[in-house]
DNA sequence: CAAAAATAAATGCATTTGCATGTTATGCAT
DNA sequence: ATGCATAACATGCAAATGCATTTATTTTTG
């Protein structure tokens, strides 16, 4: 419908768009919750990705390693949990990181369904070298917000991920 | 003022681990900017991702929707930047987006080199009917959250972005 | 203007991912 | 106990992803 511009660049034509169809519909990605919070998301993370390479790390293993210097031995259910990783990516992911020597699966005696990951002497030695870069990247990317600001935001973001459903849905 | 705190951030919350082989090092996910942003953005992504099934749509085509939407017809390389979707990924992506109808490309006169994607007419009309669910969803996701709350938010989830720089490093 | 450097996409290929399903081990109700 | 529903992982397999490289087209240089 669109007379000429056919690829052309409509550049300067306003943004908060308004929907032809006389819906009024009007939709800033600028004011978007999940796509801000997605690109900066995005961008720490291929910072971090980055450094992690020469370590022979990928940022998957990374937050694997994280949780378990964090919290201690987990089952693989946990891990899903703590890490938003997908299930079957995990297990095969603790399947290449024991092979690393990173972590060790052990059967729970407990429970014989379960698998309890621990971090391994290596593992842990090498998450306490990555800590501090991880810990160095944060400051760079908070730089020019107060203390109470960053408060503030950990807060949000607390909230934010309780209010989206975990479980159900 | 600050007592002897290296890395620390002292949230008022859990003594936040310390490392037992007694190398002092503290570091608690729960107070870790990147980890807090990515568990967020995990859900609010994951929650919106099983909505678009049904549109026979996935979370990189959407988010390629929502900025041709906003933004109008854009170069691949724009679109990598605006998507923070691996080029090659999206180039293929692109691909299946113009079978499925939902985009078109087009060589751009001005640049021999430079593909343009337009998001055509059927496109459009889906995004139309996406967005009021996108919204509904960020609603419920910013529950609890005053106005200033969520202006704030916004102002430091672009403060960090901008923070980690993006094409040096 | 020719050659070199740089850009924008596309492609080859190995790896990772995710959904569906399979396997084994518990929990529960009868 | 026995049988059935569930839970925790593992696996098969197709699709998606990412890195390195290639191709085509400007831009920049000498």
């Amino acid at each position: 419908m669109t007379p000429a511009a056919d690829t052309m660049v409509e550049r300067p034509i306003g943004p908060a768009a308004v929907d032809a169809e006389g819906s009024g519909l009007s939709f800033d990605l600028n004011c978007f919750l999940p796509y801000l919070l997605n690109r900066a998301g995005s961008r720490l993370a291929s910072i971090f990705s980055d450094e992690l390479r020469r370590f022979g790390l990928t940022l998957p293993k990374w937050r694997v390693m994280a949780v378990l210097w964090h919290k201690g031995e987990q089952r693989i259910i946990d891990l899903v949990e703590e890490t938003s990783i997908e299930q079957s990516t995990l297990s095969r992911l603790l399947v290449a990181m024991d092979g690393q020597g990173l972590v060790s699966r052990t059967r729970n005696r407990l429970d014989g369904r379960a698998v309890v990951v621990t971090l391994s002497t290596a593992g842990r030695a090498l998450t306490d070298q990555l800590i501090p870069l991880a810990l160095r990247d944060e400051r760079a990317a908070q730089a020019g917000l107060t203390a109470e600001e960053i408060r503030l935001l950990h807060s949000m973001l607390r909230r934010i991920y309780r209010n989206a459903a975990g479980p159900e849905r």
